[in-house]
DNA sequence: CAGACGTGGGG
DNA sequence: TCCCCAAGTCT
């Protein structure tokens, strides 16, 4: 089956349809795209817009982040959730600004070795920044491709070799082309082949679409995982550190621990929080990291 | 490699 | 209301 219809079609249907993400404009620095990657990690776009503005207005640099406490990137990072990309991309910057001269590498080797870079953030920040052409293999690409490709409602729940030949193959051989498909085929997961009630009347490749054309057959596949959260340590630990992070002053342990009904739970937290570099402790007080 | 890791919004 | 899901990475 040849793509390059169907690539040409998304590719049509972006040009059309693409929001206005300020991390996509012409303007947006390299550091700028890896910011928002890092908050995109799991995160919503509507929800990421405010923070990043900030974080951009205050580090516009990755020396500047570099230069403030970790514990600052912590607080900056508010509610967006695991907080340990914060901390990540504090890392990052210390590095990117120790040992690439305060520039965002543009080669895939030097992006995976800093911290919370992992396969997708490099080939996203080398493709969105750089122009450069990489396989670009989201939750969204991934659903994508499932559907129009193999007609399957939701891919496995790793990404696969076979899956990643099946991307290479939708791939444009050119580079500007490549970079514009990354970005077009997200979209089109994110605005319309979307995980919970695709708008395929509106989709631009449904008359190509395999699992359009099976009639939308439901997943069959193995029970996919829910991740429970109430009551676990994920929780504990993420109202441990909101007591941090409102707070400009060292908290005591009582006063710390106070807002978890199981002490154990909430003294184990509190470990994991000091063994992560979240939080640290000076004399019997706690505080997000200096 | 399965499981840990936050948080909030929409169906 | 409750459950599912959101531009993943690390161990």
């Amino acid at each position: 089956m040849n793509r390059a219809p169907l690539v040409a079609a998304v590719l049509a249907w972006y040009e059309e349809n693409a929001r206005d993400l300020p991390w996509r404009r012409a303007d947006a620095s390299p550091w700028a795209v890896m910011v928002s990657e890092f908050m995109l990690q799991q995160t919503p776009v509507d929800r990421v817009l405010g923070p990043w503005r900030d974080w951009m207005e205050r580090w516009p640099q990755p020396a500047a982040l570099a230069a403030a406490p970790a514990g600052d990137a912590v607080r900056a990072w508010g509610r967006l959730g695991y907080p340990r990309r914060a901390l990540r991309l504090h890392q990052a910057a210390v590095t990117i600004t120790d040992e690439h001269g305060g520039r965002v590498p543009d080669d895939r080797a030097a992006l995976l070795r800093l911290p919370g870079v992992g396969p997708y953030t490099a080939a996203a920040v080398l493709s969105f920044a750089f122009g450069q052409r990489h396989v670009v293999l989201d939750t969204n690409v991934r659903r994508v491709l499932s559907r129009v490709a193999a007609g399957v409602a939701y891919p496995s729940p790793t990404p696969t070799r076979a899956e990643e030949a099946l991307a290479e193959e939708f791939l444009p051989s050119g580079q500007a082309a490549a970079a514009r498909w990354a970005v077009a085929s997200m979209e089109l997961g994110a605005l319309v082949c979307t995980a919970r009630s695709p708008r395929c009347s509106s989709c631009p490749v449904s008359s190509a679409c395999a699992w359009q054309s099976a009639g939308k057959p439901a997943w069959d596949g193995p029970p996919r995982r829910g991740q429970s959260y109430t009551g676990t340590d994920r929780q504990c630990r993420g109202v441990l550190l909101a007591v941090l992070r409102s707070s400009d002053a060292p908290v005591g342990r009582e006063e710390l621990l106070a807002g978890w009904s199981e002490p154990a739970q909430a003294e184990r937290a509190l470990a994991s929080l000091l063994a992560d570099g979240l939080a640290d402790q000076v004399g019997g007080r706690f505080t997000l990291p200096h």
